[in-house]
DNA sequence: ACTTGTCCTGTCATGCCGTCAGCTTACCGA
DNA sequence: TCGGTAAGCTGACGGCATGACAGGACAAGT
């Protein structure tokens, strides 16, 4: 695929090296979970992988960089989420059931991997190109396939056909990343998971069937 | 209201202090909306002030001190976001019409302020309870209102009652911001502008009324 | 001009960044 | 077994940002 993992200065990672590699990928993950973005330093990093500064600069270019590494292992799982959506029924009772597990999968996958999504929100924001492809690449797997339902409702007459099933679809996405990334948000303020999750999957099922759903 | 302003050390800022005070929080403003938060340096938003570093650190402890200054500032003005709901009409006609000023001003707003807000968001998001309440303070200014319409049309019967007033609310509001946030990201992805604001206020006014607009 | 209080900056110690030369370790073929 | 070679790691260094202080510049009133 990508071939070897290479270092900085071209030579091929072995299997100690590509072992501390990781190492400090893991804590700084680690490190992304326990403290802002901001106040990561490649000094702390190392030190909590027991190496030196050095080292880090032999493996990656700056501390942006070894995210989006990160990032993109986790993307890699993220393309997984399509399953929540592929083959997936949206008429009748069968919609509600796919919507809810929609919203299951989409806030389960965000709350493991919240720290490193939030750099990557960020990272997309500000317009960096890599950072808001990833982006992309995990929400794109839902987002396209939510994209085929609408529009194959529509070509049944079940919705209506002013309806951009793209920006739809975006939105409903955004909507999910949203809220999953505020989830503590939400709970602090006194909206409870549990009561959270079947309303986003109604909007979910509105926006999709644009009716209300059949339990 | 919060008596005068003060520096780091406690002297009360005069005209002139206040002034360079402003000109110090509007080029972190302007470096904020140009480069990534984590590499806005002291040093060089005290440069674009034609000021130095020192300078900086007699009014604000360091870089977040002074975005929280901003976002405060930013966050009376966002107050004002409740105007697109309270007192407006869920019924009928009125109701799409309602549905599209709140989407066209969310949306105005965040594209006003998109570079500070990115920034509100992230502090947020990493359980920073300072940014955390800011965000509140803007978001629930229009969730607030959103909760009202929907529990008085829950009241009218008009809405099913087992629908969380305030999750829903919640959750429109996250999907408006989230949106918001990655309006580029929406057109450079090929969704335009123009279909994706009455997508918006479609969801916008399924979430609340429950039912399609009426156009 | 002098005084007073406000305002700004030169300077300094500290600590992180990012790079390099050079040392150690692992692998491999003879 | 023994070099040879490439991988792997680090100490050390110049450079820059941070944050504190003391002292100089400035405006306003007398």
């Amino acid at each position: 695929m990508t071939g070897q993992v290479r270092t900085v200065d071209g030579r091929v990672a072995g299997r100690r090296g590509q072992a501390t590699r990781q190492k400090l990928l893991d804590c700084l993950a680690e490190m992304l979970s326990s403290s802002p973005y901001r106040d990561v330093k490649v000094i702390d990093v190392a030190r909590k992988a027991g190496t030196s500064p050095a080292t880090f600069y032999q493996y990656f270019p700056d501390v942006e960089g070894a995210v989006l590494e990160i990032a993109e292992e986790m993307a890699k799982e993220g393309a997984g989420l399509t399953e929540l959506v592929s083959g997936r029924s949206w008429v009748g009772k069968a919609a509600w059931q796919t919507s809810e597990d929609l919203v299951d999968g989409f806030l389960d996958f965000w709350r493991r991997h919240d720290a490193i999504l939030r750099v990557v929100d960020l990272g997309a924001a500000e317009g960096d190109k890599r950072f808001y492809k990833i982006r992309m690449k995990i929400l794109n797997s839902v987002t396209n396939s939510l994209t085929d339902a609408v529009k194959e409702l529509q070509a049944k007459g079940k919705v209506d056909k002013e309806v951009s099933a793209a920006a739809m679809a975006g939105s409903l996405v955004a909507m999910l990343a949203s809220v999953a990334g505020h989830q503590k948000g939400f709970t602090t303020w006194g909206v409870k998971q549990a009561e959270l999750k079947p309303n986003l999957a109604l909007l979910v099922h509105l926006g999709i069937t644009g009716k209300k759903p059949v339990r």
